[in-house]
DNA sequence: CTACATTTGTGAAGATTTTCACAAGCGGCG
DNA sequence: CGCCGCTTGTGAAAATCTTCACAAATGTAG
């Protein structure tokens, strides 16, 4: 196990992908996977697949493949899904209500435990068990329930404010939702999710010709 | 303009941040930006914003910089948004339906022109002045409507079939929000919107300590 | 008109990522 | 046991992407 510097952002996003690929498998028996395989789902190839995994370890068998039940149990370690996150949602709009249902989350171990909105109305209703707080609480609740991450799904205007908010309460990470490039320590990790932006880029593609994907 | 083969994935991102960027600074007067200011909004230097523009062309003025409303004509037809897009939306659960209401795609001329859902609670429903039809329909109105994109929010089992079914219809582009893998032919451009994986990728950066972002 | 302070556009260098190619390991079969 | 088909793990090569560094413009001030 080469023990690695650095890994790129490509090969986090692929790992993701293998991991998904792995429980499409059949979950049921010691069944096995080539990279070959694995690479015809999240269409990469079976070296880049094997340089991926090999930034990590050994985890296969030569002639064999991978196990998919151990492949499975690694990947989730590598990427953090051996526990349980603490995530909090800012912004109980439509964004924010769509994904406070998504299942996939909590099935990963992404344990929603707390919303905020700064709508008086909204205040104090509940989502499930859920609780939509006041966003003055923001610091209170991310100290008292030890929270890891913020779903920011509240109007650009209002998303560094949020975030400088959650920084210093100590959250370590933000998905970030608002269409602005918000400014955070080193330190702190986010991630960006910005649909124009992946509109434009199918436009452009397509705009310029060309092979697709 | 040295008229390019083939761009990156990351430069288009990048182009699309730089006309974010560009909006944000004082559309008022003949203002003008250097790529050195460009670059300090959306995380990137001012060589990587002078390379990526000089792929389309030479848009700026040495000695000054780059006339923002020029260069936001130039990017906004270098991505395509010079010309409106006919979008349709086929899922009209909580996540088609925070799309729906999302107040950039109008603005950046992606017009949706219909919806779809397979629910019969749902179909005959208007959301503002916009009907959702049954799925049934998907065709024959792409046909009609001349559609160009999809938004697919349909949950993982139904997706591939609704890609099928639109691409032979004659759309260009996917934005997919089911976690899976669609396959279709290369002439068709799919974008995947995967919050998992963004999710993961957060965590896996956390898990692993290290700088940020 | 000349000197000067800027800032672009771009080849070349450097860094990173992907692909290639193959030795080494594994299991099965005779 | 020895051979064979298969698949991994990995250095090295190739391709791609980013940074550097500087000549060429541009406007301003004297």
């Amino acid at each position: 196990m080469p023990l690695p510097r650095r890994i790129s952002d490509s090969t986090v996003r692929r790992l993701s992908h293998y991991l998904r690929a792995l429980e499409g498998f059949g979950e049921a028996g010691g069944g096995t996977v080539s990279s070959e395989e694995l690479a015809s789902r999240g269409h990469t190839t079976a070296a880049q697949v094997r340089k991926d995994l090999s930034h990590f370890g050994s985890f296969g068998k030569r002639g064999l493949g991978y196990s998919i039940e151990e492949l499975s149990v690694r990947l989730r370690a590598i990427l953090g899904l051996d526990r349980v996150w603490h995530v909090v949602l800012v912004g109980a709009g439509r964004i924010g209500s769509a994904l406070f249902e998504y299942p996939d989350f909590k099935t990963r171990g992404y344990d929603c435990v707390a919303i905020f909105d700064s709508d008086p109305d909204k205040i104090g209703a509940q989502w499930g068990t859920t609780t939509i707080h006041s966003s003055e609480q923001l610091e209170a609740v991310i100290e008292r329930l030890d929270v890891d991450l913020v779903i920011l799904a509240v109007p650009a205007s209002a998303a560094q404010e949020i975030a400088d908010r959650a920084v210093q309460a100590g959250v370590r990470g933000i998905l970030n939702f608002a269409p602005i490039q918000i400014k955070v320590p080193d330190s702190i990790h986010v991630e960006d999710v910005n649909l124009v932006m992946q509109l434009e880029a199918l436009s452009f593609k397509i705009t310029r010709g060309g092979a697709g994907e």
